[in-house]
Parts: structure tokens; C-alpha cells; sequence
DNA sequence: AATCTATATTTGATTATGCTCATATAGATT
DNA sequence: AATCTATATGAGCATAATCAAATATAGATT
């Protein structure tokens, strides 16, 4: 079982706070993350492993890609957190807009097999 | 308002917990902290004021000795935050052998102006 | 088996954090 | 006003965190 204490580092973080509020709303893969934040490949990859190193996130591999979703045992086990993802960040500018980007990736029928040269939308 | 980042900033860090946890049983002044987590009264003095900073406590002058005690309107408004000092912490061995040491504070019958030279008691 | 590609990791630079020692400051007490 | 003392702050150091660029790796596909 994660350290408290590694729970709560883990969620003082900008980036990785992103991550969790997108991975809330769905199973996301590296580098659909990685067009929706508009963050570096490895920069998206280490703040995945300091979440699964939590245990507040987990991996599964599907074809080429290895896709994240919250820990449920975990999330369940410290309630706070996901008051933390509910209440108190989804208000955030950096939700917001990641939400918003999130929305028109849904949107637009694209897959990680699109998303290596084009990027989610001409405009992102 | 402070920032919901910085409240957890300052939450990921285990003297800030144990400065929370002690202030939660009673307000305490510097001196105080500083006998009974037996930290350096710098060390203390910037903890402080980096909870200060996120709005998680606040100190009164009394006399010589400035007291600290929990911020109760950013409390409530951050309920995560009650539930992390109430729930989270309180079984961690860093809480456990400060309460023991608040204890024994409180049932010595000294106060501030007995700590600078003795410590609390003679084996702290 | 060879190739390809998504993800992880290494390296190195930059910045932030935590701590201690020494000193400054504020503001009570005399 | 002078002094005293609790607390705050500055300086310096060690360690940790963040990030980007380049490279390594794993494991799917052909």
C-alpha cells in the first residue's frame, strides 16, 4: 500500500493533477495525453510513473499503446482524493481547458493511430 | 483565496502534517512546536509560514509568544483537507509519537516560559 | 527474423525545497 | 528609553523535482 505521504506529493502538482482530472473521465493512452496536454512525451510519461508509483493510477497494454485509468482500490481506499479530482480542481483554468481539448478529441473520431503527425486538430 | 495547489503543496510534506495534526488538537506557539516535534525553531518558524502562505492557519500575539491555530474558513471550504488530518494521518508513526509528546505537555503542567532551557521534560 | 513505433529511460540543465547556523526584528517588560 | 526574548529572515548548502532532447526498449506487426 502507498505511503500517505506519496499520495499527497503526488498530487501537488500541476501536470499531474491534469492527468488524473482527464483520466477521470476516461482511459487515455500516452499519447493521446500527450496531444490533449500539449505536454512533451517524456515529460507526460514520468508523471505517469510518479501516479502509478501512488498506486493512484494503473497501466494495461491494448495493440501498440498503453492506456492509464485511475486505481479505483486506491481512490476508494482515500476518499480525499477523489474529492480532491470532483470538487476542487474541475474549476481550475487548466481543467478547463483541458476538458475542452479532451471534448474535441472526442469529437473528432481520431484515434492514437492519427495522432502521431496531425495532432487532435488542425488548430492544436 | 489561497490557490487549491498551494493547499496541497503545503500538505505534502510531513513536518507541515505534523505541525496540522498538533495545532488540530490545540493552538501552540513556536515554541512550543519546536519542544514538542523537536525540530529546530527555524525549520518550525518556516513551516509555518509556508501553511500561513496557503491560508491552512493562523497566529495571534499573546504577550511574549505568537500562537498558531487552524485556519476554520479555509477548512471548511477544503473539506479534503479535515479529512486528511482526521482520517489520513492520525495512525502514522510520525502523528502517534507527537501526540504522545503533546501528552506528555500537557499533563507536565509547564508552559512557554519554562521550554526555553528545560525542554518538556527531562528525557526530551 | 526484421522492422516499426509507442513508451520508458538517460543525461544534463534549471529551478525549487528543506535544512542549519547565524543574525535581525518586533514588540513586551522593566 | 533600554533591554530582553520569541519569532522571523538571510545565507549557504545538499538534495530533490521538473523539464527537454536524445536514445533505449519492448513488444506488435509484417
Amino acid at each position: 500500500m502507498a505511503e500517505i505521504i506519496n499520495i499527497i506529493k503526488a498530487l501537488a502538482q500541476e501536470n499531474r493533477l491534469r492527468i488524473l482530472n482527464l483520466l477521470k473521465q476516461q482511459k487515455l493512452c500516452v499519447c493521446e495525453l500527450q496531444n490533449i496536454m500539449e505536454e512533451k512525451q517524456s515529460n507526460i510519461s514520468r508523471h505517469l510513473n510518479v501516479l502509478k508509483k501512488a498506486e493512484l493510477i494503473k497501466s494495461e497494454k491494448e495493440s501498440f499503446w498503453i492506456y492509464y485509468y485511475l486505481n479505483e482500490e486506491t481512490i476508494n481506499e482515500h476518499p480525499f482524493v477523489s474529492i480532491i479530482l470532483t470538487y476542487e480542481i474541475g474549476e481550475t483554468d487548466f481543467c478547463q481547458s483541458d476538458n475542452e481539448r479532451l471534448k474535441i478529441y472526442q469529437e473528432s473520431d481520431l484515434d492514437c493511430n492519427d495522432l502521431k503527425d496531425s495532432g487532435i486538430s488542425p488548430d492544436i
